[in-house]
RNA sequence: GGGGUGGUAGCUCAGUUGGUUAGAGCGCCUGCCUGUCACGCAGGAGGUCGCGGGUUCGAGUCCCGUCCAUCCCGCCA
């Protein structure tokens, strides 16, 4: 190694020792006389001095650029108390320089790298320079804490017996679930891979391998457009084990969550979480994915609504399929007329066709609609909402899906401006994970006129619901779980099919997925559950997910080391980009120009 | 595919109703300075106002188109 000694290690223990410090220039501060350079390396900051005596490397010490990379030898002395750093953790010390190399010369940055400043600059500029982003230490702890928490989860796993083992990421396409990069098979001509979204296939033929415990950090592609939390490559943490229900994924999810969080925040999370089935979450939050850290949540005025006079709620509540459902904005009667149009604009954009709204300030209701109510309707809503001074109740009128979406918005969209007026606390360090449990197996799709797997179609059915899958599959409830972090999906799973017969049932009678079709995607699986297949399920952390809750960010570019932008863009290194002719004709592909109306 | 926000110096931003030579802070360059730690002080350089078109005597400012980034809807079995 180039050093004796990272920065962040010197003390006063090593007064007199000769060193030698590698890093980059973090600040130089030229008195003339004497001059200071900070060195710093992945571990921290040391403080350097060049004294005029050696005129040589003092000179030298004059042109040094920040984030330039020096080798420094000196001596390491104690510094007068006058000039103790109590800051730092080097701060009692100093390097004398004796010796400097200097390794590489830094150009003009093109960003501060003081973090107050480096933190507003725009995104993409940080992008293209992601190799000087990454380099703020606040950065590289985040790198530092994914490692952590890889580790912390391996070791876990590791611990129970896991077996890791990698599946093919060239696999074959299945669009069934979400759009695909395709590949090109050249020895193929014609024919496609497809990059894996998920190891789904490969696990559960590894349980009929008998692998028994499986897990991978499995990288997952999917061409969708993205989001603040989704990238087109990402990671997840998935597993699969023979032999279990429900109960045992959930006492290890636990655990590994529980070990994790001790390990990366040295932060203890209560266990078993709680869990709550999906309709009592869409029906309380609107959302699958509740973040329960605040109490709003939404109630039902369908009954009461039924012989109500005011037309528009009357006719939605007698509507089979929709409803007529509110939430109380504690406190938030003082939202802007701005805010309110804006909330409104989000209802729009969910189905809603306007936003009633009820205030309630200095004792009186205020309401475009309040004239309508009766005083029974008033008093209904009053006490099932909890109505004071300062209140805004909002209201959706639509289908229960639409209610829901309209709902669950603006229920987070109200917390958010409560917590900007310090009314409610959304601590990002409170931690309330929740499993949700018994989806739907089967959504109806009005397009297509026929059902769709709520989640993939090899989740088992709940074992009393079975019956029904014959007389009315939207009524089965899926052995299916997510796990809920504070309103995100951390991660989904279930319990597998394992019996040959119903699993085809599902694909040809439910799906409606044509036999032919059906035998040319699946019928490698129907055939190795056929041979020996054990009673398995599974569960897919999103890793990237998992560690910016962890780091309490909100972008998963945070915590990517080379992340892409909305375009599916690496800015850094200009991916994708073109290919040569030559590549096109090997693969035997032909250039469409694109459609330019 | 749709909606919102943003794009002015290397960076972060200001720029009034359309009106003289487009400004500030930081950074950069030069000089001074022997105990600083975001060192300080003095001076200087640096601009196709994202790009293209239009309206106008005159456009950073108004209009149309387009590109890029970002947030959201659709999408994400």
């Amino acid at each position: 190694m180039l050093r004796t000694h990272h920065c962040n290690s010197l003390t006063v223990a090593d007064a007199g020792k000769k060193v030698t410090l590698v890093g980059w220039v973090d600040t130089v501060r030229d008195l003339g006389g004497v001059r200071f350079v900070d060195l710093r390396d992945r571990e921290g900051i040391t403080q350097a001095v060049f004294n005029p005596s050696r005129a040589e490397i003092h000179a030298q010490a004059h042109h040094l650029k920040s984030e330039s990379v020096v080798q420094i030898t000196g001596t390491v002395v104690v510094r007068d108390s006058a000039t103790v750093n109590s800051k730092m953790k080097t701060g009692e010390i100093e390097v004398v320089a004796e010796q400097l190399v200097v390794h590489n010369i830094c150009q003009p940055l093109p960003f501060p790298m003081e973090d107050d400043k480096a933190d507003k600059v725009s995104e993409d500029l940080r992008l293209e320079y992601r190799y000087l982003d990454l380099r703020r230490p606040r950065n590289l702890n985040l790198v530092k804490m994914r490692a952590k928490a890889a580790k912390a989860i391996r070791n876990t796993l590791e611990g129970e017996d896991f077996l890791e083992v990698e599946t093919p990421v060239l696999f074959k396409s299945t669009p069934e679930g979400a759009r695909e990069f395709l590949v090109p098979s050249r020895m193929n001509a014609g024919q496609f891979y497809a990059l894996s979204q998920s190891p789904q296939q490969y696990k559960q033929m590894l349980m009929v391998a008998g692998v028994e415990k499986y897990y991978q950090m499995a990288r997952c592609f999917r061409d969708e457009d993205l989001r603040a939390d989704r990238q087109p490559e990402f990671t997840q943490v998935d597993l699969e084990m023979s032999f279990i229900d429900r109960e045992d994924m959930y006492a290890l999810i636990e655990k590994v969550l529980k070990n994790t969080w001790k390990e990366v925040l040295g932060v203890d999370i209560p266990t078993p979480f709680p869990r709550m089935p999906y309709q009592e979450a869409m029906d309380r939050y609107g959302v699958d994915k509740p973040d329960t850290r605040f109490a709003i949540e939404i109630v039902d005025f369908t009954e009461l609504f039924k012989k109500s006079e005011f037309k528009v709620f009357n006719t939605i509540a007698n509507t089979a399929g929709s409803v007529v459902r509110a939430i109380n904005a504690k406190g938030l009667a003082d939202i802007t007329q701005g805010e309110l149009t804006n909330l409104e604009t989000i209802a729009k954009t969910l189905g809603a066709k306007g936003l009633a709204f009820i205030k309630a300030e200095k004792g009186e209701w205020k309401s475009p609609i309040l004239k309508f109510f009766s005083d029974a309707e008033k008093a209904a809503l009053k006490e099932k909402l909890n109505i004071e001074d300062g209140d805004i109740v909002f209201f959706a009128a639509a289908t229960w899906t639409q209610a829901c979406a309209i709902l669950g918005r603006l229920r987070l969209e109200s917390a958010q401006l409560l917590k900007a007026r310090g009314k409610i606390e959304i601590p990002v360090d409170k931690y309330n994970f929740l499993w949700v449990i018994e989806f739907p197996l089967m959504l109806w799709d009005e397009d297509e006129k026929r059902f769709l797997s709520a989640h993939h179609p090899f989740t088992a059915p709940v074992i009393e619901d079975e019956p029904l899958l014959k007389t009315a599959p939207e009524k089965v409830r899926g052995r299916h779980y997510d796990i809920v972090l504070n309103g995100v999906e951390l991660g989904g799973g279930s319990i597998r099919i394992h019996n040959p017969d119903t699993q085809k049932y599902i694909f040809e009678d439910i799906l409606k997925i044509p036999a032919d079709i059906v035998e040319s995607r699946f019928g490698y699986m129907l055939k190795a559950f056929s041979y020996g297949a054990p009673p398995h399920g599974g569960i897919a952390l999103g890793f990237d997910r998992l560690v910016t809750m962890l780091a309490g960010r909100s972008s998963i570019r945070d915590i990517v080391a080379f992340p892409k932008t909305q375009k599916g863009q690496d800015l850094m290194a200009e991916v994708p980009g073109a290919v040569t002719p030559r590549q096109l004709r090997d693969l035997r592909i032909a250039v469409v120009e694109p459609d330019t109306k």
